[in-house]
DNA sequence: GGTTGACTATACAGTCTGTATAATTAAATT
DNA sequence: AATTTAATTATACAGACTGTATAGTCAACC
């Protein structure tokens, strides 16, 4: 009746790789040229493994397009952020804060523009994505409370639009470069917090293309 | 061999009203609780006539929703845009501009919304709806080449984003009505050509909640 | 009365979904 | 060494959707 204990050691590592070679591959698939390619079948099929292990594993396919969004974000070169915060700079720190999401939505651009689909097909898997966005409007009050008074929720909300995927998607079009769409961002955040446009310390290559 | 002539005459009628079936079960389809519930079987089921009757008439999947999305321009009060380009005052028809665009996506926000989706999925439809939003590009051109001497493509940019239904739809969140969003981006916007905060005319109930 | 063209009926082969049940296998425990 | 545990497989099911094809119905037109 009660079970035996047990401990699943080595056992893990196995289970782990299987794991990461799930994610991978739906990864992959998100990259596909065609953009239907993607499905659990798929995934399955080119990780190698029963769709059965893919819903063992993650329990539903949301789920799973979760954990790739959270290995996207581990890998962004969010401790970037870290250096955001600690500059002593305000006007600076903001400037860091900016080109640290540029360049995280920049990296996986296709994925996350197909994912963010994926959720608006999936209201379970929106809410969850969502969520994920919330401590970047968490980061957003820290650094703009440094420049603004009490920055209002308005505010925070136009900060927050500027600095999503979509902003940056649609601003990067075809041919613009990170660090050129970090400076158009930029002009519009500072803008919006009503600070002098000409921005501190920036790649030089994306100075002289700010609007305004 | 050479078919003997032969005009639709008042055939045209029953046929325009299939048409008209088909796109307004797609609308309400893609309304739906579920969004997936959006499929041609669905459609064609609710608009009581055969799958192959859909495909009859649009050719495609791609083409059905191309329709759809143009239906939606037909209806969703761009004639005001007249209003804007006569605007005699550059600042007003500027601020008529964005008013407009923003009543257009809030009066369809969840069909837009889905509809990027879908085209997400299938990139002949991500560029055919792409093409449709080039002549608000020009409107833009036309519209900020009244406020400054030769808008830079940077510029152009970025008031195309600004006033791009993914910035409408983050920024209207689950709360803000269309002229607090307006006032918003009307506040961007001015940001970015350079102009003085206090916008033009604008119902007061929105005026008060600008960002900056 | 013949012809045209919209719409229907039906079918096919393929893919995907979520769920269920039983079998396999290797590591962990005793 | 024998037993237990949990990951993974193997199959199956019922349902839905896709795009395409073929043949047929029917009312409007000539």
């Amino acid at each position: 009746m009660t079970p035996r204990p047990y401990r699943m050691g080595r056992r893990q590592a196995a289970v782990d790789k299987t794991r990461a070679r799930i994610v991978a591959a739906a990864r992959r698939l998100l990259l596909a040229r065609r953009p239907t390619e993607f499905s659990l079948e798929g995934v399955a099929r080119r990780a190698r493994v029963t769709r059965m292990t893919v819903y063992h594993r993650f329990g539903s396919r949301r789920e799973l397009l979760e954990a790739l969004f959270d290995e996207l974000a581990a890998e962004g070169g969010m401790s970037h952020l870290r250096n955001a915060f600690q500059q002593p700079d305000a006007e600076q720190a903001l400037a860091d804060y900016v080109a640290t999401f540029v360049r995280f939505w920049s990296s996986g651009r296709l994925i996350h523009r197909r994912l963010r689909a994926q959720g608006v097909l999936d209201p379970e898997l929106e809410r969850a994505l969502a969520a994920r966005q919330e401590w970047r409007r968490q980061g957003l009050r820290v650094v703009a409370g440094r420049l603004v008074q009490r920055p209002a929720d308005d505010l925070i909300d136009v900060l927050f639009t500027l600095t999503s995927f979509e902003t940056f998607d649609t601003l990067a079009g075809g041919t613009r470069t990170p660090a050129q769409v970090t400076s158009l961002v930029l002009g519009l955040v500072r803008g919006a917090l009503g600070l002098a446009l000409p921005s501190p310390t920036l790649p030089k290559s994306s100075r002289n293309r700010s609007a305004g």
